[in-house]
DNA sequence: GGTCATTAGTTGACGTGTCAAGTAAATCGA
DNA sequence: TCGATTTACTTGACACGTCAACTAATGACC
């Protein structure tokens, strides 16, 4: 008769299923990124979204909350991004404390081409992986998680 | 009519949600673990690994595919948890440039805590938030997602 | 058995993020 | 209306990973 350990439960494993996942999605698309690009997968998603914005431009706040960074982290980001010049920081006209993070350009034409490139990734390496059915309930169950674990810091 | 914007693709929304419930949960378990026990997340997902061995004992080579790190990052991460007490490096009696890991009973008796501790979060934060047959979906798919975007480095 | 290539793991230099303290502007309250 | 909080963001010190170069041992082949 078998031990049944504790670290055996099948619930870790689920959970580590989802670390693993997102580890080797994220590196082959981070990789793809940037070698037709020299972009990383961070700085896109960054770009996404401040490109998705209604009016082309984000408060860093909204960046914060977006990303799962850290303010300082958020701060340094986009310093970066702004340096490569594909990003610009536009004072806010009613509270000078806000900083409006917009995209050069630059940024614009970059995040065209880069969404292609990532479009193509996320479909071999994600949706082709997956039956039309698996994709949609992953659309499903992956909101739950998210609106379930709350804010952060 | 509405220009559809290529940014607005539905499927890089899946693979930001990935992302996001990734990020959320990995957040929230390593508060519970920090909090609970002083034990980073990462820490423990290695004390997990050489503690599900057979015996005992990981050869690093078998970390460093396990984990999602460089060959340096494992080397680091295993540094400071033997300086921690929680494992110690054991040389390999029939290859010498081998290093197995294994617990101490330190690690041990960790492990044993935390996965108690880890697995109240994983339930409350994961498995109570989704339907039974929604678990075992996802036991199903994100395998898929891992075998499908291969190894790493 | 002696070269050559390969494999395992470590290390220095560096990039990127966190944390907590700091700055400046807005807001709240007596 | 003026001091006390709060909010938005930045910064210095530091923790953690990566990359590429390096050491040591093994294996392969002549």
């Amino acid at each position: 008769m078998e031990e049944q350990r504790i670290v055996d439960d099948e619930r870790i494993t689920t959970f580590g299923r989802l670390v693993e996942a997102h580890a080797r999605l994220t590196n082959v698309l981070d990789n793809e990124l940037r070698e037709a690009l020299g972009l990383p997968l961070r700085w896109y998603g960054l770009l996404l979204h401040v490109g998705r914005s209604p009016h082309g431009v984000r408060p860093m706040k909204e960046l914060i909350e977006a990303t799962a960074f850290t303010s300082g982290g958020v701060t340094r980001l986009v310093d970066r991004i702004e340096r490569a010049g594909l990003v610009q920081r536009l004072p806010c006209p009613t509270d000078r404390r806000v900083q409006h993070v917009g995209l050069t350009d630059a940024g614009q034409e970059m995040l065209q081409r880069a969404t292609a490139v990532h479009l193509r990734g996320i479909q071999e390496h994600m949706i082709d992986a997956l039956d039309p059915g698996e994709v949609k309930r992953l659309n499903e169950i992956l909101p739950k998680l998210v609106a379930q674990s709350g804010g952060r810091r």
